[in-house]
DNA sequence: ACCTGAACACCGTTCAAGT
DNA sequence: ACCTGAACACCGTTCAAGT
């Protein structure tokens, strides 16, 4: 509060006439930055649409490094995470999903791209790929081989060809959304009254 | 510092005597919970042993709810982190997967487990299913249905039957061992010295 | 209505002084 | 070797006093 005065020259005690506290500020901070991820409205194609919702959401991340810390640390309830929220559902039930079937699929797609996030900033994968290399010679380094030997074997796999963040990302996407395709065709066939 | 020390009848500042800092300490707890974790030893099913090892983190958090938000914050370089790691891998190199696959699985799933944790607490999903039915209601009451229906929806499939967390989980984390069984299956029919 | 200065109750951390 | 007391530089927040 005190920086943040600072920033706006005006004393922190001032701020106090505008927000209710330092909760409220970061509740706000919250959701503007949620908003700033790209919502899907009822698309014709529903895995194309959370793909680019998924991209869209690392995307925000990787602009606001700080961000996905702070989300992860507020219970989300404002206009912009509700907005969110319906708006992702609503392409998974439009899609044909029935409602518990979407809610795990929410749950399976979020807890992906928050995870990953959440993987991403703690390994210092960056968006390029040049200190990939050099993080995994630390880690070759630091671990004696006979002790890791698996984390020596990876990490030498790394440690000379650049670690594809994007392309990472899209593996473990591709095996989440193909899988709930699967399992969108396989209700449909068992449903009598589809049309095949 | 002070709480802990008036916890141990001590003043805070002779904490400093076996402890470098708050950050140390801290990180200290972070490598002892990750201890808990069920590590996979060299396993005869692959996917048993990530599955094992995906719902014993899960619960490993839910036994210490402050852990996934301290672990998140951290960055692990611990030896239990060490061995988590090289462990998991080591089952994915065992089972038949590249050095790039297999960090590519180890990333899918860690995202996901981790991810479903926060996910988990973020929206106040207890392992019991009693409070579900609350939650949903509350959102029901305090969502107007017309600006959010497919949230409506959802939220009124769970306001009588209870969310099962677990099968939550077990959708997603099925959805991706299913997929990495599916490319192990497709790279090792590919391979001609491959035993069918 | 909005800002200021001073104060309050907290932090983590340092360090000379004790034993 | 380990603990203590006091201090330091910080926090977020409150509130009477100003304009």
């Amino acid at each position: 509060m005190r920086a943040l005065g600072r920033r706006l020259g005006v004393e922190a005690a001032s701020l106090y006439n505008h927000v209710t506290g330092k909760d409220d500020l970061l509740d706000g901070i919250t959701d503007l930055v949620v908003g700033e991820i790209d919502v899907p409205t009822r698309a014709a194609d529903w895995k194309d649409a959370m793909r680019r919702r998924a991209t869209s959401a690392l995307d925000v991340f990787s602009r606001h490094p700080w961000a996905s810390a702070l989300i992860d640390s507020r219970e989300q309830t404002g206009p912009a995470r509700l907005a969110y929220v319906d708006g992702v559902l609503g392409v998974l039930l439009g899609a044909g999903f029935s409602a518990e079937a979407a809610a795990n699929a929410f749950m399976a797609l979020d807890s992906y791209i928050y995870g990953f996030e959440r993987q991403r900033t703690e390994l210092n994968l960056g968006e390029g790929g040049a200190d990939t290399t050099a993080t995994a010679r630390s880690v070759q380094m630091a671990a004696s081989p006979e002790a890791y030997p698996a984390l020596e074997r990876v990490a030498g796999e790394f440690a000379t060809r650049p670690y594809d963040v994007a392309a990472s990302f899209e593996f473990g996407l591709a095996l989440i959304l193909d899988g709930l395709e699967r399992l969108l065709m396989a209700g449909r066939s068992a449903d009598p009254h589809a049309i095949q």
